[in-house]
RNA sequence: GGGCCUGUAACUCAGUGGCAGAGUAUCUGACUUUUAAUCAGAGAGUCGAUGGUUCGAAUCCAUCCAGGCUCACCA
């Protein structure tokens, strides 16, 4: 506390000092000229014309030496190092010089050059304070050995890097790599789907019902209508409304937000695409989903092999498609197909398989894919056919009324998209919807709830359409080698402090 | 929620019952080509919080708070 007091007090009297001497230091207008990253860039024709140039950034390491100073200033292209001598930017601009602290912005006007020791810098003429900074930053040293950097004291408590992502984003560049290939892989996605005639729209977060997953909603309240809302655990049930509507190819990019617990590959809110496709199926979804994250990983990481902590990934086409019964049955042996609930329920038992009181045997069918597959399933798989009772969405797979026309995707041991040929038979919707509803009174907190307003919307007629989710949170990991979600959510969930 | 682990200076960390420590950062002094600059000196702490054991607690015990990993939960 008194030490905090210590080094506040220093950084307010150099403000003053600043003051004194007639100088804003939060001036409103700066004068860039160059950024950084152009100087390295083109080092040779800065070195050679010598001509005036004006850089700003922030200064993160001095090197004082009397009556000359070494810096490093960055901004967000890149880092250079300044050279600031008495006798080059004069007297009083020298004694200015000497009241900037690590952190604080500086505007520095000057030319090329290459000190004694080799190291391309910018020699001031003049430095201008662009804004102190009252707090001092933690401050990372860095020295190259043998090419590589070595770095020093990094900031790398986690609880202190996710509460103060600011800092984090400034004092380790690998993280704000992160959040920029995640931004690249929006994009792309976006293109991708522009390019092919889907429609972007925003459909409401706050519902009046919550529906198109299985999840318990968070709650909030209307003042004014005087009703509960929900804030959305899918896109889906609003998406198909825009496909009864008409706009045959629809998606949208949002957060969801579901009230479960947090691990390291749930957070609270996430991010979603979904898109709907009119006249056409899973199959459909399946290519398109290939073709999409391929396309994103060859624009954004310019490769079909991505290697995620060691482990290759191929995303080339096509990607192994498998029954879910057919993977049980490979892992463990264990024959499910019969859907003999009884039978069924020995096997969970017999591995210590949780039941819940409202499973049936396609709920169970579906645990054991979880345990004994789903781990296993390291390259991009798309299982297929899943039990009818787990997917009230989805279209009966033909020839078995069992079954549906769904896929999840697997890499790497985790979900990352869901799929089906997407249910528009108004009346059987209805009778899913109902035994949803059914579960939820027998105390499923999941179980889906019966929208009316849906349904009526399918019964106006919704085109044989394929549809499609897929985790974008969960993606950003596989592409920036990261296994945590609260790695690329800029502010995960945390705790409150006090 | 269970198990294991962590919390000490602004940052990174040592310290396992006997005066609260180091490096960096900060401050003072020296230094007109340094680059983890260097050299000399100084200041800086509610040892996560509360209670207990003890002549004596950062250290042992209990409870709580925050975080991490993991299991459970979770499309």
């Amino acid at each position: 506390m008194e030490n905090i007091n210590q080094l506040l007090q220093v950084r307010r009297e150099k403000l003053e000092k600043v003051r004194k001497l007639g100088i804003n230091p939060y001036p409103n207008r700066c004068k860039r000229t160059h950024k950084i990253g152009e100087l390295i860039e083109k080092k040779d024709k800065f070195l050679e014309s010598g001509e005036k140039i004006i850089i700003a950034g922030r200064l993160n390491a001095m090197r004082r030496q009397g009556k000359v100073g070494f810096g490093n200033v960055s901004d967000d292209t890149g880092k250079i190092q300044i050279f600031v001598r008495k006798d080059n930017v004069g007297e009083e601009n020298y004694e200015i010089f000497k009241l900037f602290d690590l952190g604080d912005f500086m505007q520095i006007e000057g030319d090329c050059f290459v000190t004694r020791m080799g190291e391309y810098s910018v020699r001031a003429s003049m430095v201008t304070m662009l804004g102190k900074t009252l707090l001092p930053l933690p401050v990372v040293k860095e020295k190259v050995v043998d090419g590589k950097v070595e770095r020093y004291d990094e900031f790398h408590d986690i609880e202190l890097r996710y509460r103060k992502r600011y800092l984090d984003l400034l004092l380790n560049p690998e993280v704000k790599d992160t959040f920029v290939t995640r931004s690249k892989m929006i994009k792309s996605m976006r293109d991708f789907l522009d390019a092919r005639g889907f429609v972007e729209v925003e459909t409401p977060i706050l519902q009046p019902l919550y529906g198109g997953a299985n999840a318990r909603p968070f709650v909030s309240h209307h003042n004014t209508l005087d009703v509960d809302l929900y804030l959305r655990i899918a896109l889906e049930l609003y998406l198909k409304r825009l496909i009864v509507g008409g706009i045959e190819r629809v998606y949208e990019i949002g957060k969801n937000f579901r009230n479960e617990g947090m691990d390291r590959t749930h957070n609270p809110e996430f991010s979603m695409i979904e898109l709907y496709q009119s006249y056409a199926d899973i199959n459909d979804m399946m290519e398109l989903t290939e073709d999409m994250v391929l396309h994103i990983a060859k624009e954004v990481l310019g490769t079909e092999v991505i290697d995620f902590l060691g482990t290759e990934i191929q995303l080339k086409k096509p990607w192994c498609r498998a029954a879910m019964l057919d993977l049980i049955k490979e892992e463990t042996g264990f024959d499910a197909a019969d859907f003999d609930f009884v039978k069924i329920k020995a096997f969970c038992t017999e591995h210590e398989i949780e039941i819940e009181p409202t499973a049936g045997p396609g709920k169970l069918i579906e645990e054991i894919f979880g345990v004994f597959v789903e781990p296993k399933l390291i390259q991009p798989t798309f299982v297929i056919d899943f039990p009818k009772e787990v997917s009230p969405l989805a279209k009966e797979k033909p020839g078995n009324p069992l079954l549906t026309e769904r896929f999840e995707l697997f890499i790497n041991g985790n979900e990352y998209g869901n799929a089906f040929t997407e249910l528009n038979d108004p009346l059987d919707q209805r009778q899913r919807l109902e035994a949803q509803s059914k579960l939820r009174e027998m105390g499923d907190a999941e179980a889906n709830v019966v929208d009316e307003d849906f349904l009526e919307a399918l019964e106006y007629g919704m085109p044989p359409t394929g549809g499609l989710g897929i985790g974008i949170d969960r993606l950003v990991m596989l592409f920036t080698g990261n296994t945590s979600i609260k790695e690329v959510i800029l502010f995960p969930q945390m705790k409150p402090e006090e």
